[in-house]
RNA sequence: GGGCAUGUGGCGUAAUUUGGAUAGCGCAUCGGGCUUCGGACCCGAGGGUUGCGGGUUCAAAUCCCGUCAUGCCCGCCA
């Protein structure tokens, strides 16, 4: 589809440098279209200031002169000046024409194609196999979901990517509460074994426990013992509890790949044999890092900001023990990622089917070769604290003279989520109130409580309806807020239902869709009408914001941004509201009207239902 | 000590990357709208020295310098 703001201010900015140049003006290069101004007319532009700078005359007497100086450009009607801005007024029938049937006539599915089918690899949330997904993990899975449909959208080839640690001292320390203890899980398994690792943590600091959990994971290390294989079961079933919660949120993954199968199949070390021969990592043979295996920082040229501040310049990312640190294995995998490591794995389906109705497969010691990873871009959705490792991730590939896949990496950094009171810890226990679980529970009740006195209809209806509804309100609440600014969570502004919110745009999209229906008018009709009758400020205000939604769309998916849609959505359905209430539809207009008013009403049904789309927000009909 | 991020009406936020006109929106408050195409709605009012101080510019929430506050990171944890 077009962009009608984009192909109308390139028309605009041509005249206007042609205009200029007529004028002995030289204003290339320096015309900036503001796409919708803010003061009068519908587009402007501040060129003549430029102008008047070089020129030494007055910006206003320089716009005047280039408003004089236009010709007739396409779709706009009349051109003014004001305090030195040009003006420009679109023509309202010919611009609402074009938007609505660029619009209708799109293939919604695919609103740009700015992805060129590029594949990316999307890694989100990462949750740790030991506790339910709370409302941090919560943040990064719904950011994950919308990014990944943002660039579905833009026409990328998107593989949705889960990393799971299932090793390390924290899956340690639940296993070993797991193995004490002989009760069975009497609630969801996430939050059984949450409760075991939160209480067994608890005892850490206890004089000699820390001995037994080295012992503990030395055993799940050696690879083949049977507290090995407890540990994947264990990690195994906590994974489909969670992947549970992530199905009740409308989330699906492609691919998950473990961490105990990165080491097993000895990835590590390939890595390293790669980073050796470019002289990235050392083993040195005698002083405080002997038997380790560094990276010396102290030899990297132009050395990034983000390492200025290191004490020791030197990073160890394989122990004396021989064992990787967390940063090595994260190497190897984004060595997977960008296919330097043919053939790693092997994958079988670990959830037959999803509720995109694909299976999730995951990394293991059995099962096929697929063509997972390859990729040329890797998005990595991990929060702020994670800043400094991410950059050494890429000066790894810097310094191997790999620039292509260090700037393919990208992290996407967000901020956390806090508590009220107290923080966010999983090792301090969670409460249900923050899990993804209970917030979606207590939000699905109050919608049920809504809906009851407000639709007829069946049980079970209303249940799936309260559930959209629940849903929408937490999912606009995260998504709205800047991926970079941290929040301090509360239920109250999550489980909103009203104003700016998630339920607000579902309420427009359904009010609607009510009006398509009832009209009993077919879309070819509405298409055939006079639309030229649209012209009211209130009908020429919702067209405009139709008009945004491509550039709206490629812009949050260049930037990874999806509160631009959530902002946008909430534009879009307040113009619709406020046509709704001054503009009759149904009753108290001509036929004529009517016809053309009903294009705009289906025109923006499109927009609003793509932009919920991205959101993961169900278009109900009827709530 | 160093690095990174954040700071916008009572609360929550948008615009900052790419400097443009009167800083947009929601909640809350106050006042309206005969719930007649669905009131999860609409209209209006009050509420802001964009943390603070300089600088650049015709123009600064936005860029530069300084400063304060808060948070995170700088580990042979992950």
């Amino acid at each position: 589809m077009e962009s009608p703001y984009l192909s109308v201010s390139r028309k605009i900015a041509s005249y206007v440098e042609s205009a200029a140049k007529s004028l002995g003006y030289d204003a290339a290069g320096s015309i900036d279209m503001m796409a919708i101004s803010k003061a009068s007319g519908d587009m402007s532009c501040s060129v003549a200031f430029k102008i008047s700078k070089s020129k030494g005359e007055k910006p206003d007497e320089v716009a005047d002169k280039i408003a004089k100086a236009m010709g007739n450009v396409a779709y706009v009607k009349s051109v003014s000046t004001e305090n030195g801005y040009l003006n420009f007024h679109l023509d309202r029938s010919a611009f609402s024409e074009f938007v609505i049937r660029n619009i209708i006539n799109a293939d919604m599915a695919k609103v740009s194609d700015i992805g060129g089918n590029k594949k990316i690899l999307i890694e989100y949330p990462s949750a740790n196999p030991m506790h339910p997904i709370h409302v941090g993990h919560l943040r990064n899975m719904l950011i994950g979901n919308s990014v990944a449909a943002l660039h579905d959208i833009c026409g990328y080839n998107v593989e949705r990517g889960d990393y799971i640690e299932d090793l390390g001292l924290q899956m340690v320390i639940a296993i070993w509460g797991y193995l004490g203890q002989n009760n069975k899980p009497d609630k969801k398994f996430d939050h059984w074994l949450g409760d075991i690792y939160a209480t067994t943590n608890g005892m850490v600091e206890e004089p000699g426990f820390r001995d037994k959990i080295s012992e503990l994971a030395k055993k799940i290390e050696q690879g083949d013992t049977v507290e090995t294989v407890i540990a994947r079961e264990l990690a195994e079933k906590c994974v489909r509890a969670q992947y549970e919660t992530a199905a009740s949120y409308g989330c699906y993954h492609d691919v998950l790949i473990w961490e105990s199968d990165i080491v097993r199949e000895r990835l590590v070390e390939k890595a390293m044999d790669m980073l050796t021969d470019k002289g990235f990592v050392l083993r040195p043979n005698d002083g405080e890092y002997k038997g380790c295996t560094i990276i010396d920082l102290k030899s990297v040229k132009d050395l990034p900001s983000e390492f200025a501040g290191l004490k020791e310049k030197v990073k160890v990312i394989i122990r004396k023990d021989g064992t990787p640190t967390y940063v090595a294995k994260d190497i190897a995998f984004h060595m997977w990622k960008f296919g330097m490591l043919e053939d790693a794995f092997k994958y079988s389906a670990f959830i037959d089917k999803q509720i995109n109705g694909k299976p999730a497969y995951a990394s293991g010691k059995s099962g096929m070769h697929m063509d997972f990873g390859h990729v040329s871009e890797a998005i990595n959705i991990i929060d702020v604290s994670q800043n400094y490792p991410q950059a050494l991730l890429r000066l790894a590939f810097r310094q191997m003279g790999r620039d292509d896949i260090a700037n393919g990496i990208r992290h996407l950094s967000y901020g956390r989520v806090e508590l009220e009171k107290g923080t966010l810890a999983a090792r301090k226990g969670i409460s249900m109130e923050n899990t993804a679980d209970g917030l979606l529970q207590e939000s699905f009740e109050r919608a049920r409580g809504l809906i009851r006195d407000r639709l007829k209809l069946g049980e079970e209806e209303q249940e799936s309806v309260a559930r959209s509804v629940a849903l929408s309100a937490i999912k606009f609440a995260f998504l709205k807020i800047a991926t970079e600014k941290w929040i301090t969570f509360s239920w109250k502004r999550v489980l909103t239902f009203e104003g700016d919110s998630g339920p607000y745009c579902q309420y427009m999209n359904a009010r609607s869709t009510r009006l398509i229906e009832d009209s009993g008018i077919n879309v070819k009709d509405m298409l055939n009408s006079n639309i030229a009758l649209l012209s009211s400020d209130t009908e020429f205000n919702l067209v405009k914001a139709i008009a945004r939604l491509k550039d709206v769309i490629e812009k949050a998916c260049v930037e990874y941004r999806p509160n631009l849609v959530t902002e946008y959505a909430k534009d879009l359905a307040f113009a619709f509201s406020r046509f709704y209430e001054t503009m009759p539809i149904l009753k108290g207009s001509s036929p004529e009207e009517k016809k053309a008013r009903l294009a705009l009403v289906f025109a923006f049904r499109s927009a609003m239902r793509t932009s919920l789309g991205i959101l993961g927000i169900d278009a109900l009909d009827r709530m």
